[in-house]
DNA sequence: CTAGGGTTAG
């Protein structure tokens, strides 16, 4: 009630001053609205009738226009977009102030709503307010900053009274959108109409020179802006030595800056991040150095540069250094500098110190989270990255392009092609688009090995980028699909130049085919167009020698590379391990010591594992304790599977049995099953039943290892426990098992999971009409009494064991036996048809069910029908 | 005008 009184006698006291003359009383007009309609918020709800009542001195006309565009200006200024809209929405009979019109196109600009901004627009126009300069530059404004900038064009090319700062701001728009052309078509045609450009024009010029790669160009402008007389000017030098480093002309931004008289700090950051840009970190450096007392300050800039070069140059020390530094300066509480810090030691491998920024960071952004994911994802902790990134969601952060793509990583990494579908589909439904963000998509669609997902990405991409073509045609090859890649390479060429990375995409299907034809044929291409010097490159070409069985070439290739980096040796060595030199691989390993290379964790992982490809017992051992020994590597899983495998391969199952048991880490299943693996070829039930006993432990939902045991019971003839144990396999639910190239495919009746589950299915198809024309359909009566012939039939082919047939037959080459097992007994029709089959094919199919095998051959089984 | 996170390659 006191407020109420007060209020009434402040408005009595301003009203009879009729200061209603908005644009010129601007202040008082302020005044006015704080006072007679918000005197504090408790107040704010006063209904606009209610004022004109203490307003009766003010003829009602005017004084109902004031009110609208006080109470407007006001919402306004408290920012609340809502509420200003109803009003202009009520208001829409009355005419407003041009400041009024103003100040909502303001705040739409601000919050980026077009949609309200649009609105504000059309009542300008059905009011017939004439557009002038300041009315058309807040339009300018409104639109380009809601992302329109062609509406905010069009409205700007009828502005009569263009100004300097309105050309810039809509040039800035277009080199923003990275449309650097129309900002230099803007700067010329500016020039042309006699504007005179000022600091930001230039500085905005010379970013899309810089962008554009317009070295030429660039000059004339440093010309002009010495005839123009910003020689001196510190805003437009600056921007000119960024524009020569972006464009990798470090000696004139080097001449640029020493003959500035007066430098600022972005003078001097700009010369750090250019030197870091162009590789040369240490001179970038010498100028933090010597900025570091200096009278030219050292600011936040400065400290996210720096440190994101150590990031990115793998500087931890440097990194860790600067780090207590800031801290001294109190920059570590600022969240960009902890987002680059977190950055930098995710980078260089220490998750551990990054979490720790991490959790002691007091304000977080999608930056610092997407900076976590990636680090995880990098580290292939996929775990831990599609947990942070589930969390992050909880926390109400709204993951961006960046986000996805590091998420998509590490489902890529982790194989996870559920996981990698449920991002696919929030990617969707938030309509989370990039180029990246498909490439990405693509690649962990052929990474998790579905190249039928990753082409409808690829196929959805209307603008591809070399990386698409290049992680399709990568993609195809790694999935043992050499002729799509080869294709696709083909199509390719139509539209972009390959590159580097294409070589090195396509080599390895070439490796695959073991078609050295191809290779060398495109080894030629490499050859002529005279790019041999990138190690990426040759790598993949000793690569591809080595898989093509050429070792002579690869090792010529070798000896003729001058630059050998890490992986040009490894290659090299892990070549010689997996044709079972295992003496030249040490010999070669030796020289690589003399030069003082070290070998990597991921070096290890590719030796160790072509040694126990090929058994090479003594040279693994030698490599595994150059590694824990010489090295200081501590070994990782995929270490340890090694050696594993590599004891198992020589029969020596209780050693690596003792091997598991001294582990310093944790041994997982694959470990475990590498040991298993071991106990089938050997035929140790004993040993296997104490393995099966820790792998169903730790994961008991795992059907692969139930199908392991499985076998080496029938293996060993001991159907009481086969069938002991594969009664227990999903509640008794058909399934069958086929193992192609050591992976063991898993088909449950009905299921239609599998990617290649279409083609099956009309293999099947076509496989029943010719059995129908052999007359033979007539006799499947089993599996579904009272039902209709087709729909029996296609029961049939829903059985598991015919979709794993099915499966084997579109896998396996011709000629080959198909082998599958099954849980439960085998179903008679099915029985029927793949005796069948096996007479149409010409295949030997031996299937085993729980009670017995059956060999079928030319249309016969070999359990003559007791089964 | 400077500054932070993402996609392809062994």
């Amino acid at each position: 009630m006191l407020l109420m009184t007060k209020t009434a006698t402040l408005i009595l006291r301003v009203s009879p001053n009729h200061q209603i003359e908005t644009q010129k009383h601007h202040k008082n007009l302020k005044f006015h609205s704080r006072s007679s309609q918000f005197p504090s918020p408790t107040c704010q709800t006063i209904s606009p009738t209610r004022i004109p009542a203490t307003l009766s001195l003010i003829p009602p006309s005017i004084h109902q226009i004031t009110d609208y565009n006080a109470e407007i200006n006001k919402l306004c200024e408290l920012r609340n977009l809502q509420k200003a809209m109803d009003l202009v929405s009520k208001s829409e009979e009355t005419i407003l102030d041009l400041e009024t019109y103003c100040h909502m196109l303001q705040l739409c600009a601000d919050s980026k709503a077009l949609h309200h901004g649009k609105k504000v627009h059309n009542l300008i126009i059905s009011n017939g307010i004439e557009i002038d300069s300041v009315l058309g530059s807040k339009l300018v404004f409104m639109y380009v900053s809601c992302g329109d900038v062609k509406q905010g064009r069009r409205i700007f090319d009828n502005i009569v009274k263009q100004n300097v700062f309105l050309w810039n701001f809509i040039m800035n728009a277009y080199a923003k959108m990275g449309d650097y052309e129309e900002g230099l078509c803007l700067f010329k045609s500016m020039v042309e109409l006699g504007f005179k450009p000022d600091s930001y024009t230039f500085s905005c010029m010379f970013k899309c020179l810089a962008s554009m790669g317009n070295g030429k160009l660039g000059e004339t402008v440093h010309g002009y802006v010495l005839k123009s007389g910003f020689g001196f000017d510190i805003t437009v030098v600056n921007s000119m030595i960024d524009f020569y480093f972006k464009f990798g002309n470090v000696d004139d931004a080097r001449k640029v800056f020493v003959e500035m008289p007066d430098r600022d700090v972005i003078t001097l950051n700009t010369m750090i991040s250019g030197y870091v840009a162009n590789g040369l970190v240490d001179q970038g450096f010498e100028v933090f150095k010597n900025m570091i007392g200096s009278k030219v300050r050292v600011d936040l800039s400065t400290m996210v540069i720096v440190v994101a070069a150590c990031a990115n140059t793998g500087v931890l020390i440097l990194g860790r250094m600067i780090h207590a530094y800031a801290v001294k300066g109190e920059f570590d509480k600022k969240m960009k500098f902890g987002n680059t810090l977190l950055d930098m030691y995710a980078k260089c491998g220490d998750m551990d110190s990054a979490l720790k920024v991490f959790n002691n960071m007091n304000e977080r952004s999608v930056v610092s989270w997407t900076s976590m994911i990636a680090g995880y994802s990098r580290d292939r902790k996929s775990d831990e990255a599609i947990n942070l990134f589930l969390e992050m969601k909880k926390k109400g952060v709204k993951p961006d392009t960046f986000t996805v793509t590091s998420i998509l990583h590490a489902c890529a990494s982790n194989g996870s092609l559920e996981k990698g579908k449920e991002v696919h589909g929030f990617i969707k439904d938030n309509e989370i688009q990039s180029l990246p963000v498909s490439n990405a998509l693509m690649d962990m669609y052929a990474k998790c090995g579905s190249m039928e997902d990753a082409y409808s990405v690829f196929a959805d991409t209307p603008f591809k980028d070399i990386v698409s073509w290049n992680t399709m045609i990568g993609g195809y090859s790694k999935n043992r699909l050499p002729n799509e890649a080869l294709d696709l390479f083909i199509k390719m060429q139509r539209e972009v130049t390959p590159d580097n990375v294409t070589m090195t995409c396509i080599l390895p299907a070439c490796a695959s085919l073991a078609a050295l034809n191809k290779g060398r044929e495109i080894h030629g291409h490499i050859l002529r167009k005279g790019t041999t010097s990138d190690p990426y490159l040759v790598n993949t070409l000793i690569d591809m020698y080595v898989k093509c069985d050429r070792l002579f070439l690869a090792k010529s290739l070798f000896d003729l590379t001058p630059i050998k980096n890490l992986v040009t040796w490894t290659v090299m060595i892990a070549g010689y391990c997996m044709h079972g030199f295992g003496h030249e691989a040490v010999l070669t390993y030796n020289k690589m010591d003399l030069k003082g290379i070290k070998l990597n964790e991921a070096s290890f992982t590719s030796i160790l594992y072509a040694c126990s490809h090929s058994g090479l017992m003594q040279e693994g051992w030698k490599f595994y304790n150059i590694m824990v020994n010489d090295c200081k590597i501590e070994p990782k899983l995929e270490h340890y599977g090694c050696m594993v495998d590599l004891l198992c391969r020589g029969g020596k199952l209780s050693e690596a049995y003792k091997f598991i048991k001294k582990m310093s880490i944790k041994p997982d299943v694959t470990i475990w099953g590498a040991l298993l693996c071991g106990c089938r070829f050997h035929h140790d039930v004993k040993l296997a039943e104490i393995v099966a006993e820790r792998i169903f432990e730790l994961e008991p939902e795992n059907m692969e290892y139930y199908v392991l045991l499985s076998d080496i019971y029938s293996e060993a003839e001991k159907w009481e426990e086969v069938k002991t144990l594969t009664d227990g396999i999903r509640n008794n639910t058909g399934c069958s098992w086929i193992e192609i190239k050591g992976k063991v495919n898993i088909f449950v009746t009905g299921n239609k999971d599998n990617p290649e589950a279409k083609k099956i299915e009309s293999l099947l198809e076509n496989l029943r009409m010719e059995m129908r024309k052999d007359g033979l359909s007539r006799k499947l009566k089993h599996a579904l009494v009272g039902k209709d012939e087709m729909e029996k039939e296609a029961a049939v082919c829903g059985h598991s064991e015919m979709l794993a047939i099915g499966f084997g037959l579109l896998k396996l080459p011709a000629g080959q036996t198909i082998r599958v097992t099954k849980n439960v007994k085998v179903c008679g029709d099915c029985h029927e048809m793949v005796k069948f089959i096996s007479k149409n094919v010409g295949r030997q199919i031996v299937l085993r069910d729980c009670n017995r095998f059956h060999h079928f051959k030319d249309g016969f089984c070999s359990c003559r029908g007791y089964c």
